[in-house]
DNA sequence: AGAAATGGTTTCGACTCGCTACTATACAAG
DNA sequence: CTTGTATAGTAGCGAGTCGAAACCATTTCT
């Protein structure tokens, strides 16, 4: 019998617990908890449909409630700003502001694990990737979790041109930029549509 | 440029942050918060060295006073016993009740990842286990982070016969099981001893 | 228009977590 | 044997997390 996928696990856990203990330190000058900093790392990377409070909370795994309150101290601390949504009224869309983008410019909270792989080479990384992605989607898709993830695989993704791009659920156009960032609504190229209109 | 070490981050990270979610749910139950149920998990896997609230700290990334919080609770709980240890009366020694050990076989905290494991080939797995092993202890070396790691890799382990181990930095005989424990002394093979002695 | 659903906020109570004492034991030097 | 000094753990404080439930405001369904 063998192991590990055990091992693998465990892995995958000490290392986001350093990742953890990384948000802590790296929080820990401006008084920030680990889930507010990666409250702002995601912000960096939600793309236009993905900036509330409850793509955040679903995200990083809290509660709205809790979300709530965090976004509250980081709009205090000034690192975030809040806008209303201009067709649905109540939903609040969140960006960075000057500041938070400063903060992440600043601190760099990716960068020491970046080194951290540093000799490992580029096919080994991208072999661990694929695996670790499959994972993730299995994992997702035997409890209904949200998926998160970018245009790439997305079943609503469609290319008009070389490079014009739109999202058929929305029906907006994408920029090139933008498909590469997270999004809320991803559903993997594939699964069933199910149910659309009746 | 090859962006996939970032993206194997962002991978540790989400799956970090589901397996704590998953960590959450399971200790819901219970009323138990992630932390306690990671420090269940610490315990079911720590050798004789590492069952103190020091170690238990260091390796979930909290202080000592914090740890000493929810060891207190989990004691209130009845899911781990305190005892002196005979040498050193400062130090506690930790270990899971029955109950405890009865929490973690009913919860398999671990079940649901290792089914998320299952449409990758056992040789994938592999790789990417040496992958993020690599990962794991190029970020430890450059961040001087406690290393936490088993015999097989230790330089204190030595093998006296066919099955006879033993750890040169306790003295201690050791068994063939316990060598497969998370130990809090472990030293990677091949790193400078450095000061002994004068 | 009324009912149900949805996105957010608020409040509450138990708990985390870093920090700063503080206690008790161990160990080293005089 | 006493007097440090280091080490293992605990206790208390204050800000904040977090789930749950109640609550608004707005949208959507009928």
């Amino acid at each position: 019998m063998d192991k590990s996928p055990l091992v693998l696990l465990e892995l995958i856990e000490r290392l986001g617990n350093l990742m953890r203990a990384e948000a802590r330190r790296v929080g820990s000058d401006e008084q920030l908890q680990p889930v507010h900093v990666e409250a702002l790392v995601y912000l960096s990377k939600a793309n236009r449909y993905s900036n509330t409070p409850q793509a955040l909370a679903e995200y990083v795994g809290i509660t709205k409630g809790t979300a709530s309150q965090s976004l509250l101290l980081l709009d205090r601390r000034g690192l975030i700003e809040r806008y209303e949504d201009d067709l649905d009224r109540r939903v609040v869309r969140l960006r960075l502001s000057q500041a938070g983008e400063q903060f992440l410019y600043d601190n760099q909270p990716q960068l020491a694990w970046q080194h951290a792989t540093r000799n490992i080479s580029p096919n080994r990384i991208r072999n661990a990737v694929s695996a670790l992605r499959e994972t993730l989607s299995t994992f997702q898709a035997d409890n209904e979790g949200s998926p998160f993830g970018s245009c790439a695989s997305c079943q609503h993704f469609e290319r008009l041109s070389a490079r014009a791009y739109r999202c058929g659920l929305m029906g907006d156009r994408l920029s090139a930029p933008e498909t590469r960032k997270i999004c809320w609504l991803y559903e993997l190229k594939g699964s069933a549509a199910g149910d659309d209109e009746e």
